[in-house]
DNA sequence: ATTGAGATTAGAATCATTCTAAATAAAACT
DNA sequence: AGTTTTATTTAGAATGATTCTAATCTCAAT
């Protein structure tokens, strides 16, 4: 038992998204969670989760581990007004539906070909780095 | 000086956002405030300028005030990643450009005609109470 | 003038997150 | 293999924005 990696999608050679960070037990663990369920959790959702299978793992190695992996980009870090951050491992550019009925959280992914700058009067020359697109309502059966 | 109003944007008759609130000093001085300088501040900046004016009002209240402001739709409250709110004055549907060089936030209208639906594709059935939509990055000269 | 509803206030409490310093573990070098 | 270096983990303290509490105040309506 002295191998770093406890899942598979943690091996770099598997999943380039990791290229490159170090893959400590815990940011495996971390990492698989959030693949496991992609119910956007935040860090002590996380945190319960983890102690499942580390029991020692500290919440502050929680914060550690999804700062490591946000920074990373391996991960994003959503965040709904002052909600707590949650965490989603879906790359792709898209936004975020808060259903205030059920307080689930969906991917809403962008329309394929469609850019930013085509709903936003962007100003002059401005260079978009990130963005974050969140909305809230309910879905009408 | 028995008056409770301070300042003209705060006159039921000339501005009808403010219809039904009841308008204190307080919260028409926070609200004149926002008005005054469109910089987006977060309450403990408000409350800095507040006291220019208000030596004695308290954080609490300008908080209070705050929030009855945004309850009311009278202001809007801006969200950036975990930075503290910000409050802002414009009412019209619009998103936010964080300049991540000078710190600067300024509003971003939506483009005439167009929709959220234009960019995103949204669950069947959605109804979108409300949006944010917060970019980061920087203007090249 | 009295009442009652709502607003304001100071300070305490909360809660997510970050920081600190010590302990561990892994990596790099001999 | 053993030593040094470097990064990670850990528990608990500290921080900081916001909310809560309970007392006081304001003011419109009786």
């Amino acid at each position: 038992m002295t191998s770093t990696q406890t899942s598979p999608s943690c091996d770099h050679r598997k999943n380039p998204k990791l290229k490159g960070l170090k893959m400590t037990q815990q940011r495996c663990l971390v990492y698989s969670i959030l693949l496991d369920h992609r119910d956007h959790p935040a860090a002590n959702e996380v945190y319960e989760r983890a102690k499942l299978k580390m029991p020692n793992i500290s919440l502050a190695t929680v914060y550690n581990c999804l700062e490591a992996l946000v920074k990373h980009g391996a991960v994003k870090q959503v965040n709904f007004e002052r909600d707590s951050s949650r965490y989603c491992p879906n790359l792709t550019e898209h936004g975020h539906f808060h259903d205030t009925k059920t307080g689930e959280i969906v991917d809403i992914p962008l329309k394929p070909g469609v850019n930013l700058s085509d709903l936003l009067d962007l100003p002059q020359g401005a260079e978009i780095e990130n963005f974050e697109i969140t909305l809230r309502g309910r879905i009408s059966a």
